[in-house]
DNA sequence: CCTTGAGTCTGGAGTTACTACAGACTCTAC
DNA sequence: GTAGAGTCTGTAGTAACTCCAGACTCAAGG
């Protein structure tokens, strides 16, 4: 049970949906142990590293970052109860996803106002130009932790 | 009415809520017209430059990104109509956020479920991780359009 | 006039999480 | 043995900043 699928890495990306260039890249920075090699050079993995990068997978998908992912790897991989430790991690990490869609939300309602000004105005003027020149109420009042 | 504030980058950086290092940034991206210069070879900026990183910073904190701001900025700059044409940017835009919100809820509730999942268990075992390694049902599924 | 301390200058590197090459090499099947 | 697909390394690019070093400028006080 150590894994001794040896598959290449193009099978690897298959498998997993990943680039096979985001493979490397996560061997790079150390969330994937480097595998075996062929003669030739070529990395040759088993089952122990497509479990390893579905796991990355599935909690990039779930929007934590390769810091987060290597904190819960880490502690999933000491088997003694890490599950305090993992909830918080996990808790942080559904703290800053609901931050994120309070201040979406914001910018989405202030949007939807200006495009539906924009749409009703026959002015010269345009409603949506005329709030971001002038407005200091609607937009720039909260940091916004959404970036894109 | 042309701008003769002549203000410093560390009083624009003030009044408008920008790091200096940001105000010089967009400087050297083109979004900030270059200001005139002191005999020393510092920044002094009028007040058209104060109104134009305002309407950046505004654009910004709704989530523009920096070549939307661009259209926006060359769009306001000519002054025969353009509302329509801001109206489909900021449409466009809009949408993108919506579908932001909606790929962070689906987050949100997984995270919640596996959160709470975790709470209530007693076992050996982290639900958490258990879902990382073995669930391809929750995560893994859509390609999320949010990045960190 | 000189000094001091805060402000500003330039250029370059670092951040996150990849993605996209170029040019060389390997592997497999015929 | 050769063709074609797969893989290798290393480097550079993306977005939108942020930070740094080392040099220079500016305004005020003595």
């Amino acid at each position: 049970m150590d894994g001794g699928g040896r598959i290449a890495i193009g099978a690897l990306s298959k498998h997993t949906g990943t680039n096979i260039e985001t493979v490397r890249y996560y061997e790079r920075v150390g969330l994937l142990p480097a595998p075996a090699r062929s003669s030739g050079g070529y990395r040759l993995y088993g089952t122990d590293h497509l479990k390893r990068l579905n796991f990355i997978r599935r909690a990039r998908a779930l929007g934590f970052s390769l810091a987060e992912v290597q904190k819960l790897l880490t502690l999933a991989d000491q088997r003694r109860r890490p599950c305090a430790d993992v909830r918080i991690v996990a808790a942080a990490h559904l703290q800053d996803v609901k931050a994120k869609i309070a201040d979406l939300r914001q910018m989405q309602r202030v949007l939807k106002d200006t495009v539906a000004r924009c749409e009703a105005g026959t002015g010269s003027h345009c409603p949506m130009i005329d709030a971001l020149y002038t407005d200091a109420e609607a937009a720039a009042r909260r940091p916004a932790t959404v970036r894109r």
